[in-house]
DNA sequence: TTATGATATTATATATTTATGAATTAATAA
DNA sequence: TTATTAATTCATAAATATATAATATCATAA
């Protein structure tokens, strides 16, 4: 009861961290693999401190994190649950008949 | 690519219309079949203009639909991948081991 | 040291979302 | 008709999210 607004709060604090074009599409890239984040700004085309933002608010609800080699940072999904949630966005925006 | 972009905008749409507490919470009433607008008030607590809002956010949506009885309004889940995602939210969320 | 490359943080303007009160519509019963 | 029930629309204030420019940090190479 009241526990199910705390889900749905936890729940929707998620999905918010995915519900954005530039984020959606920084997942779309690390979903192959881990990328640093030259390579994600060139892949995407999204500019250097939008992307920090971007990669800043998917590490705060917990959907990526990264490790350090160098100078540079290298960040991966980290949230399971995600490629099933991008599993279904596939199926239902890029698949074509 | 510019095609990437175009797919990424839609599915970010759609996660928005679900990437809230309130509305989370009416699709899972609505996920057990339809329901009008009185007995959601009922079931959730969200106020009457605002549940309106939020219908009226996931129709826009195509999340939901509706029917007509008289005076009452039947609204239920008119997008099946929504049972996917909240099938996800509630592996993610929901579950205790 | 100093310069450079890789990335994050801060500040701020703008846009979007959410909440709430007041008024409105639509259907039906009296 | 008029009143009532069921729900939507409108207006607006407050909260959040997004974009962008400027600055800072951190690691390394010269």
């Amino acid at each position: 009861m009241e526990d199910m607004k705390e889900k749905a709060e936890l729940a929707a604090s998620f999905l918010k961290g995915l519900a954005n074009k530039d984020r959606l599409m920084i997942l779309c890239e690390l979903s192959q693999g881990e990328k640093n984040v030259t390579s994600l700004i060139e892949a995407t085309g999204i500019a250097q401190t939008s992307m920090s933002q971007h990669l800043n608010k998917l590490k705060d609800e917990d959907i990526v994190t990264f490790r350090r080699d160098h100078r540079t940072l290298y960040y991966s999904i980290s949230n399971p649950h995600v490629f099933d949630i991008m599993g279904t966005l596939y199926e239902a925006f890029c698949k074509e008949e």
